[in-house]
DNA sequence: CCCCCATATATGGATATTGCCTATATAGAA
DNA sequence: TTCTATATAGGCAATATCCATATATGGGGG
């Protein structure tokens, strides 16, 4: 006993179910997306690289979950779609951001910054239970 | 068109399915759950309500998800519990963390930590995009 | 030519997680 | 007695996630 499982390197985090820590952090890649493309169109394979900017480690990404995602988008108009066929290789989706996907992510940067805090708080409190009593000690 | 549905109160933010923004921050429970159990041992009740230091809203606490989690880590050994019958009332479960639920805890914080850059990350993108090319006009 | 690889998008299936509703029980107040 | 607060727990449907796999195009090596 005793032995801590750290299955995770931070940057690459587990897959799976497992008894370790790991938020799920799958549907920040929403707002991510939207950011990306607010900052230029383009498709999802792309896209899918440059989301290691914020974190996502290129062994966590999976290309069904970012498409789905993106599908998931259109569905509901934060963005648009269009094929494009004319440069050589596979076909590809070429995506824009909406106006609605610009204010939705405006509202996504107001949650985000209250998780930011909740974060905060907590490793506030984590550090004033873990490393500040042995401060106490130190000055009396 | 351009309405912009904002449906949470970021304190108490949206349930269900809706197309606004919204983390999933469950998982976070977990953490937050323990590092209350390190402060003191106590029982599900009265973690839900301590919860609301960490940013859950009282109407975003369900009690099915905190008892379930703390079953979960009850099976996964990172906590521990026995009834408490003694006092008058209904019977509750005392829980305290166990030194494998306090080593998870540390690791949580790791984790933690590398999750809020990431938000930061994010935030510091989102106002360069949003509010820098307003600066950009005034500074010649 | 054939095979492999990178690019690019998409689907299926098993499992995990969540939200919501409801059930149970105790005890004190109205 | 009925209502409310305390306290824990289970069921179920909707979602989300992970992983494997399928599809197609085109370039390079042998």
């Amino acid at each position: 006993m005793g032995v801590l499982i750290l299955c995770q390197d931070h940057g690459s985090h587990h897959k799976g179910s497992c008894r370790c820590a790991g938020m799920q952090m799958g549907r920040f890649m929403q707002p991510c997306l939207l950011l990306l493309l607010h900052r230029q169109s383009t498709h999802g394979y792309e896209l899918m690289q440059q989301l290691e900017e914020f974190g996502f480690a290129s062994s966590e990404i999976d290309p069904g979950t970012t498409y789905r995602h993106l599908r998931k988008m259109e569905d509901e108009r934060l963005v648009r779609s269009r094929w494009e066929t004319e440069q050589g290789g596979p076909a590809k989706r070429l995506y824009e951001i909406t106006a609605e996907g610009e204010e939705i992510l405006h509202a996504w940067a107001v949650t985000i910054n209250f998780n930011k805090q909740r974060l905060e708080k907590f490793l506030e409190q984590y550090q004033s239970q873990f490393q500040e009593p042995t401060n106490k000690k130190g000055e009396p």
